[in-house]
DNA sequence: AAGTAAAACGACAGTTTGTTTATTATCTTA
DNA sequence: TAAGATAATAAACAAACTGTCGTTTTACTT
């Protein structure tokens, strides 16, 4: 209810039972979780908990919705950018820049981001995530794709693009989001621009 | 234990839990679900169910195994076939006669393929089935894409396309899987061998 | 330092779980 | 088709988790 915690008390509970979340869900994955769980990792009583969230699906929500709305703001303003560099390239360096942001805050939320994303997370999660991500790029007043003359019905096009991305950013953060977001960035930009089986070398100069 | 279970009676029940469980996935997702309800939407006794499995967990096991196994079937037979398309095309049709089976199969299966792979599905089913991908593109002797001399990491190859692939099919499944298995088949191909936004129709040409 | 609000404590009934008993119903096969 | 085997039912059990409440204690704000 409470907008703006001004109290320290309610913070600092705030943030113990989102942290024993986190972990909880990296080691048994949300299914497996009772708020008793949380309560004792969180080393609080179970009323408090009741007092701030309804359920753990409500706690659940509430960090995702926070998650998500922080990471709409690094896509979203970065589009006219990614379009700019979309268009002019065709055999300079990938369009890199423009998603950076986007993989640097993927990074900065790793753990929590890594247990949505993985075998024991949120299928619901993903679904929001690509929402978000179909947002980012088809949204838009100067959206990417014009939903004119596809020779694709758009729905696939975006659930084919929005889905790989996923999966790419998935293999990322299960191998420890070791390579830097360039090169993350690098690799998806140049599967979907130029084509998976073109960018990785196997098929060569794809003409119509 | 039983593997070939003569008796008609657990032929029955166990059937009777399977269409349960579907059914209440579809109408509740497999989280909120509880034994309980299992039971009495198959109408058996709550002590029969344990005689079968262990919990609600080992059931969804069960039941994903069987499809996997199946699923599986439906791919691995068709790859050489995939082979010989994927590579005599450049202009003329898509390689689907050999993606046919497979989509054959997921149309068949919908209403559990549907219920697995949605929003309130389960997220280690998806990992599963990208590993069922993997291994039917990646795993053959004869495999399509050899891991050496590529471009981008293997990994993230695998991962981009055995994620746009699941995407498509969620995408396909949850518009009720109206569109005939051809033309997803053809959708999913053409984006994977001359990329997404070639094949959509938005960028044009592209070469090295 | 006083007033206020949050957190802790402990208890509550209601569910669900997994197990076990004795009993009944049904299938197999001889 | 009758006999024996086995699956399913019914009912009861402790244990764990849930969500809620009222009271007491703690600690933050002003």
């Amino acid at each position: 209810m409470s907008e703006n915690p001004t109290d320290l008390r309610v913070v600092r509970t705030k943030q113990a039972i989102r942290s024993a979340l986190i972990a909880l869900m990296e080691e048994k994955g949300f299914e497996a979780i009772c708020v008793k769980d949380i309560t004792e990792r969180a080393t609080i009583n179970r009323g408090t908990f009741y007092s701030h969230y309804e359920d753990k699906f409500d706690l659940m929500d509430k960090c995702q919705e926070q998650l998500l709305k922080e990471m709409e703001t690094k896509i979203v303003p970065n589009i006219p950018k990614l379009i700019e560099e979309t268009k002019q390239d065709d055999a300079g360096p990938m369009p890199i820049s423009a998603l950076m942001p986007f993989f640097e805050f993927l990074r900065a939320n790793q753990s929590f981001m890594k247990a949505l994303l993985g075998p024991r997370g949120d299928a619901a999660f993903q679904v929001k995530m690509k929402e978000c991500l179909h947002r980012g790029l088809f949204g838009q007043e100067h959206a990417i794709f014009k939903a004119e003359g596809l020779l694709v019905p758009p729905r696939y096009l975006a659930s084919y693009i929005a889905s790989a991305h996923i999966g790419i950013i998935q293999e990322w953060l299960n191998g420890g989001a070791i390579e830097p977001p360039e090169d993350i960035a690098r690799i998806i930009s140049g599967m979907t621009i130029k084509g998976p089986l073109f960018a990785a070398g196997i098929r060569q100069k794809p003409d119509a």
